[in-house]
DNA sequence: GATGAATGAGCCTTCATTCAT
DNA sequence: AATGAATGAAGGCTCATTCAT
C-alpha cells in the first residue's frame, strides 16, 4: 500500500510554498518549477494534487479567502453580540490580522486581484469576500443606523479597510495596522449615535 | 532618408496599444506580438523604441502617472487658490476622473502595483505617486487643521480615495464615481472646521 | 500469503484493457494510466506483470496474432483435408471472422503495423504472421497448380486478403466480410482448375 | 524588409524533414526538437509556419496525398482517352511509382493511417483519397463493363493496389513494384473484355 | 524606419517508471 | 500482490529578442 493521507500533508505543503514564491519572485515568476522546489518536490505532483498550475494558484488563493473569514468568524464569536462597536472592532481587527498584513499575503492579495480581472473562477471567488465584508459590516450597522446611513458607512468602512490595505501593501513598510484600525476606528466613532460607546 | 519624428508618433502608439491589450487580456497575456497587432506595427519596432518589452511598460505606467498628475494639476488650477474645501473637492476629483476609472485604465492600474511590487523601477514611479497625493492633500489640510489631525485627515483620505478606487475596479461594475466622491466629501466635511463651508 | 495464480488473471485482463484503450485513444493515447484504469488496476501493477509497458504492448500483439493462427487453424481442421477450395476458404473466412474485423481488434492491428516499422520486436512477429499467411495459401494452392502459378495466386491471394482488410479498417463502415469473402473467392474461382470445384 | 517568400522555402523544407524524421524514428518519435533539427532550423520556427505540430503533419500527409494524387493525374494524361486497358494501367502505375513505394513515403502513410483513426482531419483527406482512387477505377471500367461489374472488379482493384503497397511496405524489401503491377494486370485481363486488348 | 523570419530559453504538462507501504 | 505517491525527463508551445533585408 502506497503512503496513505499525503493530500493533507502535500496540499497545504504546495499553497504555502506558493505564497512564498509569489512573495519573492511575484505570480508572473511563479512557475511550477520554482513552488515545486520551494515545497521540495517534483513539479510533476503539482499536477497530481491540483489538475495543473491553475488549480493550485486557485486552491492557493481560497486558502488566503478562507484564512481571512475564518479569522473574521473567530474575532466575532469572541465579541459580545450586543455590543455593535466591539463587533464592527472585531471585524476591522481581523481584517488588519498579522497574517493578513504579512508581506507575502499581502503581495498574495494584491497578485490575485490582478490576475483576477482575467480570471473568472479568481473573480468569482474575490467577488464573494468583497461581498461578505460589506454584509458583515452593514448587518452591524443596520442594528443602530437607519438603512440608508447603514449602507452609505459600510461602504466607506470596506473602502478604508481595502484602502489602508492596499497603499501599506504597496510600500516598503508595509501594513501599520495600529494607525490603520485607530483612524478607521475614528471615522467609526463620528458615524454612531452616542448612545453605542456608553454601552462599550 | 529617415522619417524624422516618427518617434513622437510611435511612442504614444504603441502605449495606448499597450494599455489597450492589459484591459483585454491581462498583462500577463500582453505579448509584445500582442501589442505590435494592437498598434499595426511589427513586434521588432518595439525594441527600437522602447528597448525591450520592460522599456515599453515602465513607458506605458509613467503615461498612466502623468495623466493623473496632471489631471490634479489642472482641476487645481481651476479652484481659488484660498477655498481649501474646493482644491480638496478638486484633488478627489481627479483621481475619479472617468480617464482614470474606466476599466481600462483601472485594469493597467491594478496590474502595475501587482508587478511593482517585484520590480525596482514601477515600484518606485509608483511611491512617488503615492506620496504626492498624500502630500498635496496635506497641504492643504494644514491651512485648517493642526499637523497632528492633518496628517491623521489626509492618511484617511487617501485611503478613501483608493479604497473606493480598488473596490471599483475590482467589481464588473466598475468605479461609481459619484458615490465615492459623495462619502469622501461626506468624511470630509465632519473634520473640517465649520468655517471653512461658509466661505465656499 | 501472495496470492497464487494471479499470473493468469491479470495479464488477459490487462491485455484486453489495452486493446480496449487503443481502439478508444490510439496508441498514441494510450498511456499506461489509461489502461491500468480501463483494467481497475494500478498503473504500477504493468511493470510487475509485463516488465514495463513495452511488454504489455508485445504481450498484446501477440494476443492478437494468436487469435488469428488459431483462428485460422480451427476452421481449417474443419475442412476436408482433400478439398483445396474448402480449405483455401476457410483460411479467408479465418482472416474475415468478426473477432478479427471488429473496429478494436483492427485499430489494434494497424497500430501495431504502424509501430512495427520501427520496433524490431514487433516487426519479427509481424513478419512471421505475414508468412504464415502466404505459406498455408501456397501449401493448398500446390496441389491443384503449378508452382509459379501457385506462387503468384498466393500472393495474390494475400494481398486481397490484406486490401480489404486495411480499406475496411480505414473505413468508417468498417469490414464488409461478406463483400471481401465473395469478392476474393471470385478471384480465387477463375484462377483454380474446374475440377477442383467439381468434388467440392 | 524581412527576407520575403521564406514560405515557400521553409514549408517544403520542413515537410521533407517531417518525412525523414518518421522514416526514420516513427512518427511517435517524430518530436518538433528532431524535425527541427533535421530541417536545420530552430524548433520554434514549426509554429511559425504551421501553427504547431499538428498543423505540420496535417501539410505532411496533404502534400503525400497530393503527390499520388498529382501523379495519377500525369500518368493518366499519357494515356490515350479510349483505352480502357492504358488507363488503368496509367492509375495501378501511378500508385507504385517509385515515389510512393520508397520506404519513406511507405512509413510516413502507413504512420498516417494509423493516426487517422484518432484524428478527424486526417481521417477526412485519407477518406477523399480512398474513395478517389475507387472513383477513377469505376470511371474506366465502366466503359466496358457492366454497372455491378465495375463496381466489383474496382472494388477488388483496391484492395489489390493497397494490399500490395501494405505487404510491401510491412516487408524489409519493400515494395515490389514490378511484381505488384504484373500480378494486378494479370488480375484485370481475366475481368476485362478481350475487345479491349485488341485495341490495345 | 520598419519588417517579420528566426532563435532558443523557459514554461506547463504528460508519462513511464520506481518504491515505500 | 497491489497501491498510488513521487520522480524527472521529454514533449509541444510561447515569447522576448535579434537581425538580415
Amino acid at each position: 500500500m502506497p503512503k496513505v493521507g499525503m493530500a493533507e500533508i502535500r496540499r497545504p505543503q504546495l499553497i504555502n510554498a506558493t505564497m512564498k514564491v509569489i512573495d519573492q519572485v511575484g505570480l508572473q515568476g511563479a512557475s511550477v518549477a520554482l513552488i515545486g522546489r520551494a515545497a521540495s518536490v517534483s513539479p510533476g505532483i503539482i499536477n497530481h494534487y491540483f489538475g495543473g498550475k491553475d488549480g493550485l494558484l486557485e486552491a492557493t488563493m481560497r486558502s488566503v479567502l478562507l484564512d481571512l473569514s475564518s479569522g473574521v468568524r473567530r474575532q466575532l464569536a469572541e465579541a459580545p453580540s450586543d455590543d455593535v462597536v466591539a463587533r464592527l472592532t472585531a471585524i476591522i481587527r481581523a481584517n488588519f490580522d498579522p497574517s493578513q498584513t504579512s508581506p507575502q499575503t499581502a503581495k498574495t492579495w494584491l497578485a490575485f486581484w490582478a490576475q483576477a480581472m482575467h480570471h473568472p473562477v479568481l473573480f468569482r471567488l474575490q467577488r464573494v469576500n468583497e461581498k461578505r465584508l460589506l454584509s458583515y459590516l452593514r448587518f452591524e450597522l443596520k442594528k443602530v443606523l437607519p438603512n440608508d446611513q447603514a449602507t452609505a458607512v459600510s461602504l466607506t468602512l470596506a473602502a478604508l479597510i481595502d484602502g489602508f490595505w492596499l497603499r501599506g501593501a504597496l510600500s516598503p513598510d508595509g501594513v501599520n495596522e495600529t494607525l490603520a484600525t485607530e483612524l478607521i476606528l475614528d471615522y467609526l466613532r463620528q458615524q454612531l449615535p452616542h448612545t453605542c460607546f456608553e454601552t462599550a
